[in-house]
DNA sequence: TGGTTCAACTAACGGTGTTAAGTTAGCATG
DNA sequence: CATGCTAACTTAACACCGTTAGTTGAACCA
């Protein structure tokens, strides 16, 4: 069955389908085998629209890193920086099995360095030395991706019991798994409001 | 060859010859016959020592966070988790290629949650509320995690030519890659120091 | 109309983690 | 001391992986 009348196949249908598979059966449950059958096609023409895995997988990235908002650094440092960090959460935690890959490598990931550059650009236009802004974007994204793999509350399993026999001081935090997501949130939103307040505390006692 | 009359094989030895294909060869690296023709043996016989390749990297990542320092919450929250963020971020930058696995999943790593432990309970013990102590220990984790990706320098591929033309407000992070380690460890120190600076002054203000 | 290009196919390669079955050294027991 | 069980390895093989080669026939342009 060689070249259909109507092409059944597209880059964003690709994506797509390859993000709905990760994020249902996980970033190691996507093979092209796999993401092919989904499509109703066989394995090796995916590659006629993307040249290997890990360029599909860079684009899809890319397409959830496009939604991070980056805008707010005309309401000063502070609202752009919060807007940011707040967004860039909010996009990873949406498809959460995709970040391992997001962590691995920068790739070809357009996205990343048009939002790098202007972070930059926004804190310094609001008085923070290059150096530093450097390090507040970094700072920043590391909170972000931290976060996002949700290390932490994650790092409990199933079965509770076990632990609170054997860590006594984790003391209440034997609800952790049940309230995992809603400690992992305010975790971030704690971190990043700790963060912030020493930036501000810095810049002010200038 | 059947049962050699002094066994090849032990459990310490394989995860060492793991870890240094690891650090040499990256995580992709390591495959279970590479690793067996490391150690002089057939790739099947490490399944008598270890039931599977996850459980493996569990007891090798295990090994690491072993060595972090959990121990100077005695002198104070603040000089506590100092030393606790610097221990660990130093712990996984001797490792790097492994922090992709370490941030995976959990697995069954007991070490950490004997830290967990620990950290919880010195926090708690310096006055921290509870449910702040859980959140302070997630920040941090979340920040040294973060940091160990190396995420933010390591976004920037080696053309750097094409990046300062396409992006200009990043003006002189256009030396970022020779120096990603520094800024690395800088950037990780700087936001330390911020977030403990907002701690205090939110404990302080009390 | 003819030739080229496109978009799919099947078959296959080398690699992966892992399981099954075979072989024999070492050890415990009668 | 012989017997049998277990331990620690072997080779062969399974199912899957990402990817390449070679084939087919519809679609498009001259």
């Amino acid at each position: 069955m060689p070249r259909p009348t109507t092409p059944l196949l597209s880059q964003a249908g690709i994506r797509a389908s390859a993000l709905e598979i990760i994020d249902r059966d996980g970033l190691d449950g996507l093979s092209m085998r796999k993401l092919a059958a989904a499509l109703g096609v066989s394995a090796p023409a995916l590659y006629f629209h993307y040249p290997t895995k890990e360029q599909l997988l860079d684009d899809v990235a890319n397409e959830i890193i496009e939604k991070v908002d980056v805008s707010a650094f005309t309401h000063g440092w502070r609202e752009g920086l919060l807007t940011w960090a707040r967004s860039y959460r909010a996009a990873l935690a949406e498809h959460p099995n995709i970040v391992p890959f997001l962590a691995r490598g920068p790739g070809q990931r357009d996205a990343s360095l048009r939002r790098a550059d202007a972070i930059h650009g926004g804190l310094v236009a609001a008085g923070w030395p290059p150096r530093e802004a450097t390090m507040i974007g970094a700072s920043t994204k590391y909170l972000v991706v931290g976060a996002a793999m949700g290390s932490f509350s994650r790092g409990f399993v199933d079965d509770v019991q076990v632990y609170l026999d054997r860590y006594p001081s984790l003391g209440d935090a034997h609800r952790l798994r049940e309230h995992a997501d809603a400690v992992d949130r305010d975790s971030f939103e704690f971190a990043l409001l700790m963060f912030v307040d020493g930036l501000a505390a810095r810049l002010g006692g200038r």
